[in-house]
DNA sequence: GTATTCATCCCCGAAAACAGGTATTTAAAA
DNA sequence: TTTTAAATACCTGTTTTCGGGGATGAATAC
């Protein structure tokens, strides 16, 4: 059986290539072209003949891109795969499309036979990224998630020390000249921080970074 | 100056060896020499007289050996510097000794530089001991602080790992099928034990002794 | 066979910790 | 310049910990 397939790219070269590519396979049936994403929203919408199993787009394109397109059609019918190709690699680009379920993420100098595969692994129902695509939006979670590491303030990192010192919450309040309601607030935001729920856990974490021995 | 010296040995070989190594230094006085520490007793009583820089004994004598005479001229007359001569090193006759304040310890088969040397110093008021010597105390040292490292029991270590783990006395006494109670007596005793203020010492040492992580 | 250790349970009162807010000032960042 | 983050302080409850006791049976050690 056939497969449908769409292609957004205002490059008249690349589409070309494309098309060229994907017209030795006789399993592929072009339905559209389009020079930008709100052509492909318009045919989609207006189309219901036709079963479209697959848009290939461009990121950079007018009006309407590609992060646009792919987000619109995975909002509009889950049916449909998406496989965006792209000349550049940004974090946040490929960030985006992987949150909004793209199905592949080709660069656009990959070769005719990583074209054919990735196609034909998205029609099989599996998702297609290229191992640097894979490595980059990696890197970036990793990134993102040191990001969201906890980060405690001096004061606070002052104060879960003395915790984990044993000193109690009224001789903290001593030592470092404040009232011992600031450091029964200090105590708290570290225990609701830190996601733990006593002393205990305080005390871990400030072993684990080291703050005490 | 010349150094006033008692000698006290019941092995008249040694006690030879010794005095003609003494003799061939100026500097000191052999002021009495006994066969046992009884008599060192009674001279450093009734002398009143001359002043005593030092009492060189052996361990091993009938009716009072040097382990007890030591301890009595340091309980009678702290200016009296004792050196004790042994051909064995019980790690508990060290032990002994040093606990009450001999000044110098040799072994027998010393060298005539060493018996000299140790004189000189002990009589410059530091203390004397052969590297051997030394070795053997430390040794006896540690081990009897190994000795005294504190044990948990089973349930102990149950309960200060459950802690560790954040969870209340409640919630432990809930686990393990026993009163709330009981896990308070556990605390309790552990803080005790380990001599530690609060939940936080408890948590540092499970974590040093790898009950948690 | 008696002393010690272990495991268990109980009581009490004071102190501290925990949970849930709110509020002000200052300094930095967007 | 408005927003955000940090440091500070306070209030009201409830729960938990802490420190001081004592008690009992069972097992282990001396």
């Amino acid at each position: 059986m056939k497969h449908n397939l769409i292609i957004a790219d205002d490059h008249k070269m690349f589409l070309d290539g494309l098309l060229s590519i994907l017209s030795t396979e006789s399993s592929y049936n072009i339905l559209y072209t389009a020079k930008h994403g709100g052509h492909v929203q318009k045919y989609i919408s207006i189309n219901t003949e036709e079963k479209i199993d697959l848009v290939i787009t461009d990121v950079t394109m007018p009006e309407v891109d590609g992060i646009t397109l792919n987000k619109w059609i995975k909002d509009t019918d889950r049916n449909i795969k998406t496989l965006v190709v792209s000349m550049h690699n940004s974090p946040k680009i490929i960030d985006n499309l992987i949150e909004n379920n793209v199905d592949g993420y080709l660069q656009k100098n990959a070769q005719k036979e990583e074209f054919l595969k990735a196609i034909e692994t998205i029609l099989s129902g599996e998702k297609y990224f290229s191992k640097e695509i894979k490595d980059i939006y990696l890197q970036n979670k990793f990134e993102k998630n040191k990001e969201k590491e906890i980060k405690l303030t001096k004061r606070e990192v002052e104060v879960i020390s003395l915790i984990a010192e044993e000193f109690t919450t009224q001789e903290i309040a001593d030592q470092l000249f404040l009232s011992k309601h600031t450091i029964e607030s200090y105590r708290k935001n570290l225990i609701t921080k830190l996601n733990v729920r006593n002393l205990a856990g305080l005390t871990k974490y400030a072993i684990k970074k080291g703050y005490v021995s």
